[in-house]
DNA sequence: CGTCGTGGCTAATGAGTGTTAGCCGAACGG
DNA sequence: CCGTTCGGCTAACACTCATTAGCCACGACG
């Protein structure tokens, strides 16, 4: 799907270079950090133009160098792709556990790996949508770690529609299909969401928890609330 | 996302050549329809390695023949894109006018619509996966012209989506949000599906339908029944 | 002052690849 | 038989790109 396509208001927006980085708002001339800079560059064209059509000469323009010079920063293009799908991995894995460890019943934890699993999809739609959509550009063995660390990732949800499954707390469907069911429309979040608009991440993050819940049969007012804008 | 990397069972499948063209099974020699045995070629390479990273040599290879003399039967590789992107939305949108013009209550409806999603893209896992990761492989016009007839078919969920709501049938959450979910949840089985697996297209759709009323707040049996295999 | 690392630049290399040109054997209609 | 069309093939062209080589300005620092 192409990066945004479906919203009907504004347009995309640059998700902005050194956040990653700097904390504070000193507006101009960072000690330029370079590689930072050219991740992100590189992210956005990944994101939106995909990896094999983004060359070395876009992700300089971007920041105002030649292709070549990222040599001076970079080891690879490849390397970049990398760099950026381990950083998502283990971002979202991260938060996953977190979300798991603050305890609580079965409903309580499924809503908040639902709603940690939109709210990245959403805050961090660039690195969410190449994280799927490039995986099978990643050389080998990267490919096949990254994948590993998904399938551990997604096993969460399963194991937590299974287990409120055995508990009676969610109806009988296949606990395969509703935590894939569950994870993609999360996924599908990272193609259509717009950070231009009126609509918070932590907002969508609670509506698609409680989607999850009631699809899974486990009705009631929902547990997540929302939190408030950073 | 990998192209079936999420099942556990057994690996992919062909979707085998001819099965464009002939009806009954005549097991060796057709009248050699050469164009759509090279579609269906290009189809499983576009959908497992990407548009981008297949050749004209490749495609050549599944059929026995160089890549060259592939344009004794077809333009560019580009005009296969279109080829296979445009079947496959004309294909959705036919089906789903069908479920449409069934007929029924909003949630009848809803329910149908959403089957025939899944449905479609459990049968046409590549075409379907195809059609949403190579959107922006597409050259202009084509590009524009797919995207709305996209557009057209997200729309009737919508529509359908804000007509149970204003008649109570569906809870109050957004309409915009609760269809890009189901459609987004439907969109992810083609990247899963593995039609070698004891699962049947229709099973899943049922369940599936089952889901999107549920995450609508619409409980109670569901309507649409699952369907003999083909 | 010199020298050395940093980070730019241009030019070149080398591989990959869509597409075109031109050749040729086989089937077939007259 | 002969000519034509069909559908292969190889060679060649025209690009595009990631990456490397080699050059140079400049600032830090001894």
């Amino acid at each position: 799907m192409s990066l945004g396509e479906r919203s009907t208001g504004g347009r995309n927006h640059v998700p902005s270079a050194a956040e990653r980085r700097g904390g504070a708002g000193a507006p101009t001339d960072r000690p330029s950090d370079r590689h930072g800079e050219i991740l992100d560059a590189a992210l956005e064209l990944f994101a939106t133009i995909g990896y094999r059509a983004t060359t070395m000469s876009q992700i300089g323009d971007r920041i105002g160098i030649r292709g070549p010079s990222l040599y001076k920063h970079v080891h690879s293009k490849q390397e970049m792709l990398v760099e950026i799908m381990t950083g998502m991995m283990e971002e979202l894995l991260r938060r996953q556990r977190a979300a798991l460890d603050a305890g609580g019943d079965v409903r309580e934890r499924l809503e908040r790996i639902t709603a940690v699993h939109v709210q990245y999809h959403a805050e961090h739609r660039y690195e969410a949508f190449v994280g799927h959509r490039e995986i099978d550009s990643l050389e080998e063995p990267e490919r096949s770690r990254i994948l590993d660390l998904r399938r551990e990732y997604e096993s969460r949800f399963r194991e937590l529609v299974q287990e409120g499954r055995e508990q009676d707390v969610f109806g009988a469907s296949s606990d395969r299909w509703a935590s894939y069911a569950i994870l993609d429309m999360g996924i599908g979040v990272s193609a259509w969401y717009n950070p231009g608009g009126s609509v918070a991440p932590d907002e969508l993050a609670a509506t698609y928890a409680g989607f999850a819940v009631r699809m899974l049969g486990a009705g009631g007012e929902p547990f997540v609330r929302e939190r408030r804008r950073a």
